[in-house]
DNA sequence: CAAACGTGGAG
DNA sequence: TCTCCAAGTTT
C-alpha cells in the first residue's frame, strides 16, 4: 500500500505537468504526437492469432503467396470490399491462372469476367499491367516499390502492399482501413482527406522493419472487422490500451471528414432494340462512364430526359414507360427504357445482336443488366 | 489538385 | 429509403 501510495505521489508530480504540456502542443501541432512502440507487437501477436483465411493469401509468418494472386487481389480490392472479391478472384484464377495467361487474354473475354465488379478502368489497367509484366519484365513483377509504381493500374497503396505481401519489403501501406486505425490510435483531429499526409506519417512510424507483409494485413484486418467504421468493437481490440480515440469514448468520430458534395440527379434512356430473339449491343468507349464494357445504347445522359435523342437507328421507337434507378459515384441516374422491334436489316451498325435468352452471359454493367432484366420479359 | 470513376452492404 | 463508405488510380 505505501508502494502504491508513492507511485500514486510520484505519478501525480511528474506527469500531470507533462500531460498537460502534451495535450496543449498536440491541439497545435501540425506532426502528430508519438504513438507506442508497442504497437506492431500486439497487432502481430494478435494477427498470428486472428488472421483472416483468404484465397489470395499465405498464413501469418509463411513464406509470401504467388506475386500474381497478391497482385490480382490487390487490383480488385481497390475501393472493394473482400466479399465482394472472392467470387471474382476465384473465377479470374481459374481462367487465367498466371501472367502469361492474362496477358494473353481477349481484351472482351477479361471485361466480360469483370463486368458487376465495378470501377471497369480497373480491369483496363490491369490487362496493360500483365502485358506489360510479360513483355517487358519477363514475366515476373518489378520487387520494389518503385518498379511496380511504373505498372498500370498500380498507384501508392498497391505498390506499398504488393512491394510488402509478396516481396517481404518494409513498406508504409495506407488504405482506407490503415487511415481509420491510424486516426483513431492518434485521435487524429485534421479531417480526411486533408490529413493524408499525417496519416502517413503516423503509418510510417508503426511500420516494423521486419514481418512488413504481416503488419500491412493485420492493420488492414483490424480495419475490417474490428475497428471497423461504425460502431467499432473497442472490447475486442489487441490495440485499445493505446488508443486515444478509444480513449475519448467516441471512437466512431474518427476519423474526422471534410463536408461531402451532394450527388446531383441525372436522366437518360436506355434504347432497346430487338430481333428476331436478339438484342444490340454495344461496345462503350474506352474513356468515361462504363468505359470499354459491353452495354445495351444509351443517348446522352443530363438534367432533363433526354426523349428518343440518340437512339441507335432510326425507327419506331416507343417509351416503355419503364425506368431504371442506378446510383453512381458522384451522380444518380434515370433511365427510361425505350423499345423498338425490327423484323428486317438494320443497316450499319457496329454492335453485336446478342442472344436475349442469354443476356447473362453478356457481362453487362449492373445498370444494363438491371435494365436487361424489365426488357426480357416486356413485350415489344 | 479536384473530379471522375461502380457497386453492394450496413445501419 | 437513404446515406455512408469501402484493400485507390488516373487525369
Amino acid at each position: 500500500m505505501a508502494i502504491t501510495a508513492l507511485a500514486r505521489f510520484r505519478f501525480s508530480r511528474i506527469s500531470i505537468p507533462a500531460l498537460r504540456h502534451r495535450v496543449h502542443s498536440c491541439h497545435r501541432r501540425r506532426v502528430p504526437a508519438k504513438l507506442p512502440s508497442t504497437i506492431a507487437p500486439s497487432l502481430l501477436a494478435w494477427y498470428d492469432r486472428h488472421a483472416r483465411d483468404l484465397p489470395w493469401r499465405s498464413p501469418p509468418g509463411n513464406a509470401p503467396g504467388d506475386a500474381y494472386r497478391v497482385w490480382l487481389s490487390e487490383v480488385m480490392l481497390q475501393q472493394t470490399q473482400v466479399a465482394t472479391v472472392k467470387p471474382y478472384f476465384d473465377a479470374f484464377t481459374r481462367r487465367w491462372p498466371d501472367f502469361a495467361a492474362l496477358a494473353g487474354a481477349q481484351d472482351a473475354d477479361v471485361m466480360a469476367a469483370w463486368a458487376g465488379l465495378g470501377y471497369y478502368a480497373r480491369a483496363r489497367n490491369m490487362l496493360a499491367c500483365a502485358r506489360a509484366v510479360v513483355w517487358e519484365h519477363g514475366g515476373k513483377l518489378p520487387d520494389s516499390e518503385a518498379g511496380l509504381r511504373a505498372l498500370p493500374g498500380i498507384g501508392d497503396y498497391t505498390a506499398a502492399a504488393i512491394a510488402a505481401i509478396a516481396f517481404e519489403r518494409r513498406a508504409v501501406v495506407v488504405d482506407a482501413n490503415v487511415e481509420r486505425v491510424v486516426a483513431r490510435l492518434a485521435a487524429l483531429q485534421t479531417p480526411l482527406p486533408r490529413g493524408k499526409a499525417e496519416v502517413r506519417a503516423l503509418a510510417d512510424q508503426v511500420t516494423p522493419d521486419a514481418r512488413a507483409g504481416d503488419f500491412a494485413q493485420a492493420m488492414m484486418d483490424l480495419g475490417a472487422t474490428i475497428c471497423i467504421a461504425r460502431r467499432p468493437q473497442c472490447m475486442l481490440c489487441p490495440l485499445s490500451a493505446d488508443c486515444r480515440a478509444c480513449a475519448t469514448g467516441e471512437p466512431e468520430a474518427y476519423p474526422r471528414r471534410e463536408a461531402k458534395k451532394a450527388r446531383p440527379h441525372r436522366h437518360g434512356t436506355i434504347f432497346w432494340l430487338e430481333r428476331a430473339g436478339k438484342v444490340l449491343l454495344v461496345r462503350r468507349p474506352d474513356k468515361g462512364m462504363l468505359g470499354g464494357m459491353r452495354a445495351l445504347p444509351t443517348g446522352p445522359w443530363q438534367a432533363v430526359p433526354p426523349g428518343l435523342d440518340g437512339a441507335p437507328v432510326e425507327g419506331d421507337w416507343a417509351m416503355t414507360g419503364k425506368s431504371v434507378q442506378h446510383g453512381f459515384t458522384h451522380f444518380t441516374l434515370d433511365a427510361a427504357l425505350a423499345a423498338c422491334s425490327v423484323t428486317g436489316h438494320i443497316g450499319d451498325n457496329s454492335g453485336e445482336w446478342w442472344d436475349i435468352d442469354d443476356i447473362e452471359s453478356a457481362g453487362l454493367p449492373t445498370l444494363f443488366a438491371k435494365a436487361a432484366r424489365i426488357m426480357r420479359s416486356y413485350e415489344c
